[in-house]
DNA sequence: GTAGACCTCTAAAACGTTTTCGACGATGTT
DNA sequence: AACATCGTCGAAAACGTTTTAGAGGTCTAC
């Protein structure tokens, strides 16, 4: 019978098994991987051999443990299938690169209750942060009770301003959107948006009032047509401006989704566009905004961005850095469907 | 000067504290919170008031370290934004529930580096198991190494067949598809998907291609139209299908998109859906199909069922059951865009 | 040749739990 | 009264790592 030389047991591997395997003891084989100085060149690359053969992996849980950081961070989303959830979610996990730090994945669905029991377990787990991911911009209830570590809020902020929060600039996106119709020649804007409900379509129709106001112009019907965000919204709503207003030559849309009904609509009504009346959406959603007939015109709000942001906030914070809630602009993306008159 | 009776400086508590505060051994303390036995009635209620009073949480670092149960699981996925991850995700988040497991979510991004780097990190977090979840179904290489740990792969199947493979079965929805139209009454069917480079784009072709012959029908235009999954190219396809065959009456689509274009360009020829042409799209994804006009039936591919099922075979084969690979059937979701002829 | 400086290494403690095993006292049995 | 039984509890080991304090050796300088 022959013995394994180096086999030790069918265990993963331990920091003993390769000092043992090196001849050193384990202090010298910790110094050695982590290079820590304190340790000769040979008797490192000893080390490094060994560790290499038995291909070790140090034990993170042990090294937690001890050091009290675990390099992992908690990120609690509210609705994953939400479409604004995920882009930020790639960013902080972007943020946190191929690097040191993991992230522990909780979808709360919008439940209280579920969202305590995930905080004790990431606490539990000894994250060394949390991020709180919303799914509308309108502030939330900041998680209860004093945590032991720190907690950035994204999209959806904090009700309690001391938190960090990062946000998106909403009321200077519909400014964004409507200087962009001005700058394309339009007079006679409409502003047709979702639920009167949400702070998001209030900010937006805030922005485009004061830019309006600033440019010394009405908005079409006086006011923003509150509704819903979906697409039959923006067809029926755009039947009911193009009715009532003729002279309107720009529509302003507070989704995607809602341009794209307005899109149709004017298509069945054969106006033109953008030749008789330019349409912007909001919200750069590729899937409904790149493939429409023309291509739309939209606000995105970098939420990418917003998400990468989060990470290194938590990051500073967590090293003990303090910092203040962000808001950040949207981005004009310019596609077809508002072509300036020439 | 007070002194504060129960608070141990400012540390997070741990048992010690709880059982010096409920004046027991840290044994004890650990078998009345754990519900072991060995412990009167009355002292188990001394040791939980402390340790609510102190809202002691179990440190999970420790006790994994101890007992080589970690109690996470590495959720593994290429692409983030994809549609298709996204629900698999969540069906896994749900199968692991508020109940005891957490899990790590890394994007490799396509990257097989990056994808390597994660597997160590998620190791070295020593998880209990990993989800692979892919963004194509075509089968995708193992991962390297033979890990510690069992490892479920969803969606896109390992090309090692001994693997664990929870998949959708794309051949059952081609012909699932199908199937409806003909019980619709139609009998001139056409099929315009996808990239032919996709298994899934082949696959629902074939099952189209079968159901098509057990009826004794033909395909109209004899072969499937592969092109793109976007819109375009289901406006384009459907202008040459109308075209070249007036006799179509049905069009059964590779994805939503394609279908939505084919419904556009549909209506551009005043071709009327469903009476005159009858259409269905694949993925049943709310956001394409839940508003059209009309609105559409498509295929839905249960990917949340997949991920809960993913969830659970990891469970059990993390508890050393042995289970084997398994693909899911498809399901139809009716809606105007294939009502029946009278 | 001796004292100190310096380099390399090791033993041991620590992190917070769970589990095993033995101790102790009370109770029941003969 | 002696003994076995049972229920309750605590001391200590274990998990795998990092860090500290110190031991031992070699080298330089006088």
């Amino acid at each position: 019978m022959t013995t394994e030389p180096e086999a030790p047991a069918n265990r993963t591997p331990t920091l003993t098994d390769v000092a043992k395997l090196a001849g050193v003891s384990v202090a010298t084989a910790s110094k050695a991987i982590n290079g820590r100085g304190e340790v000769r060149a040979t008797t490192r690359v000893r080390v490094l051999e060994a560790a290499e053969l038995l291909s070790f992996a140090p034990n993170a849980l042990a090294r937690g443990l001890l050091s009290g950081r675990t390099g992992t961070v908690g990120l609690l989303t509210s609705d994953l299938e939400g479409r604004f959830s995920i882009p930020i979610l790639m960013g902080a996990e972007d943020a946190f690169g191929a690097g040191q730090v993991s992230v522990f994945l909780c979808d709360a669905r919008g439940d209280a209750i579920r969202e305590k029991h995930h905080v004790r377990a990431l606490l539990s787990r000894r994250v060394d942060g949390l991020i709180v991911v919303g799914s509308r911009t309108d502030p939330r209830p900041p998680l209860a009770g004093n945590l032991p570590v720190p907690v950035v809020y994204v999209y959806a902020p904090s009700a309690n301003p001391n938190d960090i929060s990062i946000t998106v600039d909403n009321v200077g996106g519909g400014r964004l959107a409507i200087e962009h119709l001005l700058a394309c020649g339009r007079r006679n804007i409409a502003h047709i948006t979702g639920e009167a409900g949400f702070q998001a379509a209030r900010d937006r129709a805030e922005g485009a009032a004061a830019a309006l106001a600033d440019a010394g112009l009405r908005m079409v019907g006086d006011r923003p047509y509150f509704g819903s965000w979906d697409e039959s919204w923006g067809r029926a709503a755009a039947h009911m401006v193009v009715e009532r207003h003729s002279e309107v030559d720009a529509i302003f849309c507070g989704s995607d989704q809602i341009a794209r009904g307005v899109l149709d609509a004017l298509r069945d009504l054969g106006r033109d566009v953008p030749g008789a009346i330019s349409v912007i959406g909001f919200d750069n959603w590729e899937a409904i905004s790149a493939d429409s007939r023309p291509r739309l015109t939209s606000i995105d709000m970098n939420l990418k961005r917003l998400g990468v942001v989060a990470g290194q906030r938590l990051f500073e914070a967590i090293d003990g850095a303090v910092s203040s809630s962000e808001e950040f602009p949207g981005r004009l993306v310019m596609r077809e469907s508002t072509l300036p008159l020439r």
